[in-house]
DNA sequence: ATGGTAGCCTCGCTA
């Protein structure tokens, strides 16, 4: 089973790269962040004739959360527990049936920029990061298959960034966001990229300026968290890169997980 | 030290 996560920058605007990219990787699911569109909005009729389901949890303009996947989707979830007065559209979860009768619980997850740092923003953020953790071991103690992956505005560490100096004063790099999603890593998930893949520098997001794709200075920031029931089932994790030299790209690429179940 | 780009749907905000 194949299963990825992709921040498209506006799945309206990313409709036709994000159609090429799904005949050519064939996914069974795909968590997708940033669709900046309401569920209205939502072009589910073309993913439908792709053969794919969709969930989703929009907002008009910013933010959004979706899942796409060839069986469709249970026990839908939309939004984090304790999310009273918030209105950003930052999560969905959704149960999915495999091939060989398990089931495997599955997250889309658009964690909060935070920027710039020492700001109401700021706090947000690691307030947010706060509930997933909460959320997170709740999900744990079912002791299921679990994903919960998504772009985490997150650098884990030094070796995920080009220059940790250039990084320093971002929110993506404060000590309190890594302390943040590390404490969600140690209720005993897995960084499926890292599982797999020791080696530094390996990035899914380039920003649009300053030619940081032609230089190479990108950020690893979109991570694929395991349960321990579907780390026993990893077969591999890779990051699609290639697709960030595509015409229109998202400034993120896709990070796709094989599992044996 | 600054500014560079993209998307939204209004000329500012978010990233």
């Amino acid at each position: 089973m194949k299963i990825a996560t992709w921040n498209v920058n506006s799945v309206k605007a990313r409709l036709d790269t994000v159609s090429t990219w799904l005949a050519q990787a064939a996914p069974d699911i795909v968590c997708l962040q940033e669709i900046k569109t309401t569920d209205e909005g939502f072009p589910s009729d073309v993913f439908e004739g792709l053969g794919y389901n969709a969930v989703m949890h929009g907002q008009k303009s910013y933010n959004g959360v979706a899942i796409l996947s060839k069986r469709p989707a249970e026990d839908v979830v939309k939004g984090l527990p304790e999310s009273d007065g918030d209105d950003h559209a930052r999560y969905i979860e959704a149960v999915f049936s495999t091939d060989k009768g398990g089931i495997v619980r599955v997250a889309s997850i658009y964690a909060p920029n935070g920027n710039p740092p020492g700001t109401e923003r700021f706090d947000y953020k690691l307030a947010w990061l706060e509930r997933l953790n909460r959320h997170a071991a709740r999900l744990l103690a079912l002791e299921e298959p679990l994903i919960l992956c998504g772009d985490y505005n997150v650098i884990p560490t030094a070796d995920d960034c080009h220059d940790p100096k250039a990084w320093a004063g971002d929110a993506l790099f404060q000590p309190e966001t890594r302390a943040a999603y590390r404490r969600i890593c140690n209720l005993g998930l897995s960084d499926a990229f890292r599982a797999c893949h020791a080696e530094p520098r390996r990035y899914t997001f380039w920003d649009y300026q300053a030619g940081s794709w032609t230089k190479d200075h990108g950020i690893r920031i979109d991570h694929m968290l395991l349960s321990p029931q579907a780390a026993d089932c990893l077969l591999d994790c890779v990051i699609d890169r290639h697709v960030r030299g595509w015409e229109k790209p998202s400034d993120h690429v896709p990070v796709l997980c094989q599992l044996s179940i």
